[in-house]
DNA sequence: ACAAAAGTGTTGTACTTACACCCATGA
DNA sequence: TCATGGGTGTAAGTACAACACTTTTGT
């Protein structure tokens, strides 16, 4: 094509046809011409439950990789945005009435082979809810379920489509959204303590942080932690069997913006993937 | 390892049959029941020109913003990869045979609103390509015109459909990519000078830096800067009008993969946008 | 000689790390 | 009293900003 690089204006500005397409000059716009795709979004949910991270997956029931476990996730509607859509979805599989803590776009996968029935784009998400203190015992028709991520990545445990790779990706940003901002404490449902942050770090990095340090580290962060009232320690914390046998900890809440950190935490070498012994 | 956090049946599963529905058990797949969409690409070619950033724009010639400055870019083919395209497109409306030194995606972009003629979900992509040393002065029919970002941003050039959007987050994505890889030697078409390096980061960051300290930190990075040869110096850079009056520099070549930097450069606040007196 | 760019030395400041140590509570 | 986790002190090491200074060329 046209070697395009110039300065001076006078070339005639051609392009055409449909969006910002180069090719085909001057044609008459005729929508059924354009290759038609079905664009879906994925949502990767990230939570914690019992120091380890999970996400959420469901089995799926239809053909295309029956009984694989899959991402949440489903077709855009006609006049709905992308953001709106990945919330819509995510409302509806997990039913939390609530939205996620955070929601953020991952990217596009439009492998021309990645679902056999038809061209799908899949636009991916990536999201943080808190560990719901009360795990809602009584449901019997559970489509989804918290899984491991350890038990994802380490073990063979097959998933749909693309999905391993989007939730590998998923799995990156968050650990890098960790280093420069404030979204630890998205993880936090109510007060919590700095040692509960440190154990999200742990969690999502897979390492060990010294504690003092740690500790420091965050109460320099500005904006990230307010202390806690005495009476919503109380009232808040009571019901828990948080009963620890060391010296009582202070609790702190976190703004409900994410914030960038000036400074950001450094994520030592990966070490032993397991935690406690 | 299934602890089932689920939310009661009593909310319909919703979501089709498709993708990764986890719900709607047995219906019947039927592909013209979902909605059609058009997937476009878009890029963001940056290159830098007299010191100064710039991006390759091209002018639109049909309705939906005629006249209007744009991304290239244009339609999915329909057995086509989603980088693919972004490749072939960036090489039809750029003439370049040799493919750009950097390739990333941005995300996808899918306002409902964003095209009035049919529903597009666009994915961004942004590139580096080198500043070529001969700007290819015989041209005619050149349909693609480098604009520094400057002139984009600060000035109230209107660019066509959320392509500003777009363009300010490849802007920021590029600058976090300066932070922590290697990217910055991409921009160099051949062997270059430390100083070649130090004027990519105070254009792309509008920055000023200090030259001894760049100089050491830059050093430093294991794998970034091999020392080029006398011969090579000798014919590279013979043609150019690179003659400085100072003392002459030692050049460099960069390996062709980006790799990230364990610790990353140190962006100062944005000061002064203007450079040079 | 002078200007200008390349490259090196030096110093103060800030932050990180590793580890010791004290504090406060339950058992 | 002891075990356990919360929190602070401290000293060595590292990284960086600022700026002076030397080196090497063109004019």
């Amino acid at each position: 094509m046209a070697s395009a690089r110039r300065r001076p204006s006078s070339g005639t500005p051609s392009s055409a046809g449909g969006e910002g397409a180069g090719a085909s000059p001057d044609a008459a716009y005729d929508p059924s011409a354009f290759p038609a795709f079905a664009v879906t979004v994925d949502v990767v949910v990230f939570t914690l439950e019992g120091g380890r991270l999970h996400v959420l997956l469901v089995q799926r029931g239809t053909p295309p990789h029956e009984r694989a476990w899959a991402l949440p996730g489903g077709f855009v509607l006609p006049r709905e945005g992308l953001e709106e859509a990945a919330r819509r979805e995510l409302a509806e599989e997990t039913g939390i009435e609530s939205g996620p803590r955070h929601l953020e776009q991952l990217g596009a996968y439009g492998d021309p082979d990645r679902d056999p029935r038809m061209r799908v784009v899949t636009v991916a998400w990536w999201a943080v809810i808190p560990e719901l203190p009360t795990p809602q015992a009584g449901s019997d028709a559970a489509f989804a379920d918290l899984i491991g991520v350890d038990e994802i990545l380490d073990g063979q445990l097959e998933l749909a489509f693309d999905h391993r790779q989007i939730l590998e990706d998923a799995l990156e940003a968050l650990r890098q959204r960790l280093e420069d901002t404030t979204l630890a404490s998205a993880f936090e449902p109510g007060p919590f303590r700095i040692s509960d942050l440190r154990r999200v770090y742990e969690a999502v990095w897979g390492v060990r942080l010294e504690p003092g340090n740690f500790q420091r580290k965050v109460r320099k962060v500005p904006g990230w932690l307010e202390p806690c009232a005495e009476e919503e320690m109380l009232s808040m914390r009571l019901d828990e069997s948080e009963v620890a046998p060391g010296r009582p900890a202070q609790y702190f809440r976190a703004p409900d913006s994410i914030r960038a950190m000036l400074s950001p935490m450094r994520r030592p070498e990966e070490d032993d993937p397991d935690a406690a012994p």
